[in-house]
DNA sequence: GTTGAAAGAGCATAGTT
DNA sequence: AACTATGCTCTTTCAAC
């Protein structure tokens, strides 16, 4: 196991998710350490996988994903169609999320594309897979917020 | 407006949704140009907004939000009482998504927390939020999938 | 769009307390 | 687990093409 993070580790985690690409310099000084302490500090968070990496965020209207909907999937919840449901899910690259949730549905699926007839076509190739009893989608009239996950 | 992407900028757009730390240098290797034109390539994505951020991303066991919940939201659709809606869930750290959405319910949104009394306790906040006619939650039992926006 | 060079900023690796 | 000091890499900004 890995030590518990403390208060410089959870100020770090901040400003990292704040701007993934601002120095290990920025970072010292906000933290109010020097370079090696922090880098050792980020290299730690790094390896104990408490970072699990950095990435760029893109504007969806920009990149022909200006259309969100959530999907609720109801399936033969037996091992072998689960297995074959989430290789299926993660090779549409649309589908961004996919949850295992109580209830009577089995998946919740978050899926964005560019525009109302492509989440059309989307459905159709989730329906097609095998397995699928039903799917009931809701719309994304407005995304109000959507922001990533932050220590504490 | 701003010109279309190409297929070089795709590949950076890419290369930068999988490690958003990446040099220049690096990006210059992977989409076969030299380190200049990769540098003006990126300011202008940045500048265009096409790229909105980069962020580190946070395992969820790690940083004490590793139980999520979906929860549908029905309140008084007045102009006023989302704003207010908005401004309340915003204030809510462990609120990571806020969507409005077509059909009866008015918002969907996601919250991650530590566990389920904490989770428990975040719904106490958000029914007690003015004009909350009630909520319906669904828990996430195991994530299969959660993946950053990519192009194209 | 390219190459090349120079200056500054940032990073990694020590050795020390 | 923190610091200082040092060499090295990367970035940045020119130029000229």
């Amino acid at each position: 196991m890995s030590r518990p993070l403390d208060d410089t580790d959870r100020a770090m985690l901040r400003a990292l998710v704040a701007d993934g690409r601002q120095t290990v310099r920025a970072l010292a000084k906000v933290v109010g350490l020097s370079e090696p302490s922090v880098r050792d500090r980020l290299q730690r968070l790094e390896r104990d996988g408490v970072i699990e990496g950095y990435h760029a965020e893109l504007a969806p209207t920009e990149v022909e994903a200006g259309t969100a909907a959530f999907v609720a999937l109801r399936f033969d919840p037996s091992k072998q169609a689960k297995d074959a449901m989430n290789k299926a899910l993660t090779h549409e690259p649309c589908v961004l999320e996919v949850h295992e949730v109580a209830g009577e549905d089995c998946y919740l699926v978050k899926v964005r594309v560019s525009s109302t007839e492509a989440l059309a076509d989307t459905l159709d190739r989730i329906r097609a897979m095998p397995s699928v009893h039903s799917t009931n989608t809701t719309i994304v009239l407005r995304t109000i917020l959507e922001r990533p996950l932050l220590p504490r």
